[in-house]
DNA sequence: GATATTTTTTGACCTAAATCAAAAAGTGAG
DNA sequence: CTCACTTTTTGATTTAGGTCAAAAAATATC
């Protein structure tokens, strides 16, 4: 769904506050693999998936780990870099052919000043990532290895068939090697 | 700091102002292991620690296990009660003797439309969040007990000061006889 | 369509940390 | 001050999953 209609699928938008939001966002395509934000970058930008699947990863010991999946209809925007002034850890990647709209944090800024009621979107936005992340939190304490995968089948099925095994096991934060035993169980 | 001050430190407020938040938020004062907020409950209730330290915890496999510690200056809701209409996973509970000031999520959207410009504090305490949690993440994903306690020490000391080994056990994802011999070392 | 490159699987081995159990140390209440 | 209870430490044993290495399968490139 383009960011436009996502938004209008929350609250109501003139035909203005549509214009207004097309000409401060920038639809964007990117092919598989391609590397959207590099980590340690200050990049101020927000993304929005309208198709297709991402990952926001970072490097630990030379190792790429994949810190979360994207999916259609949602936002990542580097929370250190655009809150904290600090070069993000997380970089974006496009797990396969991606269409996706971009806008930095400042035109954000615009957008809530002429359209207020998105603040309440944003605040919600928010508030999804936080128990994304916890949810997550919650999933990898004290679970084996196979509950893990378990727990990612029954929730997010559709992944798993988008996206490599390597990047799935450090996501389950284990290696590759064990998930693809548990796999053949 | 008490929350008035607090918000005084980011924002200016009226004398209006800070009656009006007076009269929207309750102090209170808890002892050494009192429950503050249960888990499975859909508490609406946004708490602010002004003095004491605090922990979240859930439970799991019967086990208890902590999420996060909170000392003063910071707050805390339950956002999946807040915004999901969920039973929270998370309790509250007082690490020692406690005072802070607690207001009703339906009463923070009351003072956001009195005090506008308070909006942005909220929006950066979530930021706030967001971090702590990305942090802790990266801190115990692929990590061994050993750094993760000695990343403990390093960022929070203090903690280790306020609180019982077995809570800082599960808050690092260990169990409490490994901490103790690592402390040991 | 053959060759090169990447991804996934399989195998053997090893280690960090869990588990179970019990002793020791610390804290509190009457 | 003593008894009860909680928290921390120590010990012995087990095991899940990591590491290293190489084969097999899948995918991409010319």
């Amino acid at each position: 769904m383009e960011l436009v209609n996502y938004i209008k699928s929350h609250i109501s938008l003139t035909d203005e506050d549509v214009l207004f939001i097309n000409s401060h966002t920038q639809k964007e395509f990117y092919h598989k693999g391609d590397i959207i934000r590099a980590p340690h970058t200050k990049s101020q930008k927000i993304h929005y998936i309208h198709k297709g699947y991402a990952r926001n990863f970072y490097e630990k010991n030379g190792k790429d780990i994949t810190y979360f999946f994207l999916k259609d209809n949602s936002f990542t925007l580097p929370v250190d870099a655009v809150y904290f002034n600090a070069p993000t850890k997380y970089g974006l990647q496009a797990e396969e052919d991606l269409q996706l709209t971009s806008f930095k944090y400042s035109d954000l800024l615009l957008m809530l000043e002429r359209i207020p009621r998105m603040a309440h979107l944003y605040e919600l936005e928010m508030a999804k990532f936080i128990k994304q992340l916890s949810d997550k939190y919650y999933l990898i304490q004290f679970q084996s290895a196979q509950d893990r995968y378990n727990s990612m089948m029954e929730k997010y099925p559709d992944i798993l068939l988008h996206v490599s095994l390597g990047h799935v096991a450090s996501y389950l934060g284990i290696t590759q090697e064990t998930l693809s035993r548990i796999r053949t169980k």
